[in-house]
DNA sequence: GAGCAAAAATGAACATTGTTCAAATATGGA
DNA sequence: TCCATATTTGAACAATGTTCATTTTTGCTC
């Protein structure tokens, strides 16, 4: 009843703030690295107080793990793409190396982001809704290798999200332990045709 | 001359203090995680003040480097045991995935420790002593796979380099994604497996 | 032992953090 | 116009890393 008494004004008060206090983060973040993300610099950059920012967000953690989601649907928005737009006759060897080679290349383009999404850890347990939208894109990216997690393909689609755990870590050395990037471009290609190579060089022999 | 003359007192006047003051942070780290490691605390435990400290390690940054570069060092010695202990009969493939096992086994027993290195970002560029100590142990590992990275080897050394940037992937995941422990035992060995086999059976094919 | 200069330890003080909340302000309906 | 409610505010608090004038200790010389 209420509900629709009150139905008729604004619904999300701060909408647009909230959006204006993203983007004015984002944008630090991008330009300045995750420790620079402060409160009271984020109120300056959007024009508002602190106070207000604690109301919208609740915790400053809440704020930047709303920017890591955003930015975590912009590279699945990006790996979407670069599924659309794989050529039939590709095979899953050729997708996932194209993904891995975009994944690294998203880390690059994005360092600030891409790092701030491992970088931060809020204290408590992980957001949910990174959990979801990782698990998510993991998914999509198993099902466009052309495997359907269900039944007997059940093994093989744990071990290539263990495949793409190892790409992460060939990715994340790529990004801090300075590889040049044609060598990181190759390694993130070799990883994906080893391991994949060699999985099914097990499967052939039994041993998986 | 004068370096003689006070040849006989101390020649580290804060030595004793510096052990108990990284004693002390290695204890906050392992119970209470690095968000504990606090100069204050620190501080208090060791039973100096935080000047103290400071005058010791130049900046709570160093101190915690240094904690770091123990555990490093732990983990480096660990991993010698490991390669003393392997049999003489076993290949390189059996190797690597023990010394994985181990990387993993690691992590899970001083998960803040293991943790702590790399979350810990000191501003300004990375400790030269722990990108020092990460190249030997790497070297080591590589060495122990019966590989030596000199003249042709090049290239396998390097793509082996990739191989341990991978499992340090897969061991990140299941130590904060909590994966079942008996999983991430075997998709530890799996990757190394996999890894290993579909690498030479490229060099076979005359890909690489 | 006394005296003294150099070295070391101290902790109050400062700047910056995240966070809170009583007070001020804006809003929208009667 | 008035008022209840919702929203915004920013001063204030606790905790952080860091500094540095001051105090204390040390080790040598006489």
């Amino acid at each position: 009843m209420n509900v629709e008494k009150t139905a008729h004004t604004k619904r999300k008060p701060h909408a647009e703030l909230r959006k204006t206090a993203l983007s004015a983060a984002e944008l630090i973040l991008v330009e300045e690295g995750l420790g620079a993300v402060t409160a009271r610099r984020v109120a300056n950059e959007t024009g508002c107080s602190v106070g207000t920012l604690y109301n919208i967000f609740g915790h400053l953690d809440g704020l930047i793990c709303e920017v890591n989601l955003s930015t975590f649907r912009q590279m699945a928005e990006e790996a979407s793409r670069t599924i659309r737009d794989l050529p039939e006759s590709a095979g899953c060897e050729e997708r996932l190396a194209t993904l891995a080679r975009m994944y690294l290349n998203f880390a690059r383009t994005h360092r600030n982001r891409w790092t701030a999404v491992f970088e931060h850890r809020p204290q408590g347990p992980a957001d949910q809704r990174i959990q979801n939208a990782e698990q998510l894109l993991f998914a999509r990216i198993i099902s466009a290798a052309g495997i359907d997690p269900t039944g007997a393909n059940q093994a093989e689609a744990d071990s290539l999200r263990m495949l793409l755990a190892a790409i992460h870590g060939v990715v994340t050395f790529a990004i801090n332990r300075t590889i040049p990037p044609a060598d990181a471009e190759r390694y993130v290609t070799l990883i994906v045709q080893a391991g994949l190579r060699g999985y099914r060089e097990m499967v052939d022999e039994g041993l998986l």
